[in-house]
DNA sequence: GACATATCGGTACAGATGTACCGATCATTG
DNA sequence: CAATGATCGGTACATCTGTACCGATATGTC
């Protein structure tokens, strides 16, 4: 047996041998639950799209939900990291404070095509989350991250309530992203985000 | 055979015989949808949640993906016919246009936990709609909708971007909605919105 | 009344599904 | 080199899936 708890090998161990199958099926999975969706993720359709045999899915994981769930702890840790990396780097270089905030947002999670697909995985496993407690922590991780990497920015940018401000600018990208997808309509959302961020700066 | 276009019956017709079947069967969607997810919308187990012989799910709906269009449909006009009865009320009766806005959302979206359960099931079939374009339709008329009431609503209040401003309001709603959904959290999102809206508003 | 049609309920079936199992192969340790 | 355990690949199986079919019943029209 390779992993009886949650995703035992990848976290620290010195990568056991088979980890970049693991990887090719967790990228799997997130391939699929961007282009068909959560419902496709099928054992065989996992295996397959990684060019894999089946059994591999039920060594590397020990049920579907498993398998759910790590794809969901990888796309978060992956997106993390990148937003703490934007961040740090805003904060060095002596970009404008507003626009740093909206780009932090669009960076990662702008409409174009190639990102779509992602963006809709992201979505259904964040839904995921909704029903499932185990997913919920990452969840909360998740945002808590872009909350305190955009509220510091905000907070550099003379916003009086960083944090208030904070969540309502990743709200509105979020919400506004849904939407985008559910109505198929693509637009620019920077302008968008940049007046709501101005406005909030402004509000006392 | 009862209904070979996507939902002939229910529109105008002196409603079908069977039409309290159709009905129950949609709602026994919904309650699936927001209990356990899309994936678990199988004719068998809705039929069995509808108290319903299997077969009457074929009988009424041409197939699986039917049934979640009309189920999608029902929900979306559901929520709109409630929302401009709403916005309605609002303009005849003097309420404070700001609190009107904020209410408009939060009276038919609040995060209670008996709503919880719809929301959940909103929000996965407006995800739905992100890889239907048959449905992409109906998510484009829903929230024209809710930008149409909350734009006259800010324009009483006196903003001077209001459709800019709805669809902001709108956004930062279904975001901060499913990022609690997402990570199990529950408060009252009513200030935060009115922050938000004040803020919109006195932007010039 | 009789007839056509809508509705109903039970069942059948081919295919997909999650997962268990088992023997082969590989890397690593002693 | 031997041996031990991780890794692999193929296959089996019970169950669930969507949907088709067919005979029975209810309803409305002449």
């Amino acid at each position: 047996m390779a992993t009886s708890s949650t995703s035992r090998p990848t976290p620290d161990a010195p990568r056991p041998r088979g980890a970049a199958r693991r990887e090719a099926l967790l990228a799997a999975v997130l391939k699929i639950v961007a282009e068909v969706g959560p419902d496709a993720v099928t054992h065989r359709r996992v295996a397959e799209v990684a060019g894999l045999p089946l059994a591999s899915t039920t060594y590397w994981f020990d049920s579907k939900e498993h398998l759910l769930t790590a794809a969901l702890e990888l796309a978060a840790e992956r997106d993390t990291a990148r937003l703490l990396e934007y961040g740090a780097e805003m904060e060095q270089s002596g970009t404008d404070p507003l626009d740093a905030v909206v780009g932090a947002i669009t960076e990662c999670d702008d409409g174009s095509q190639a990102n779509r697909g992602s963006l809709i995985a992201t979505f259904a496993l964040l839904l995921e989350a909704a029903r499932r407690p185990a997913l919920q922590q990452i969840a909360q991780r998740w945002t808590e991250v872009y909350l305190l990497t955009l509220s510091r920015l905000l907070e550099r940018a003379g916003s009086a309530h960083a944090r208030q401000d904070a969540e309502l600018l990743l709200g509105a990208t979020d919400g506004l992203l849904l939407e985008q997808l559910a109505s198929g309509t693509i637009e620019d959302l920077s302008p968008r985000l940049r007046r709501l961020a101005a406005a909030l700066v402004a509000q006392p």
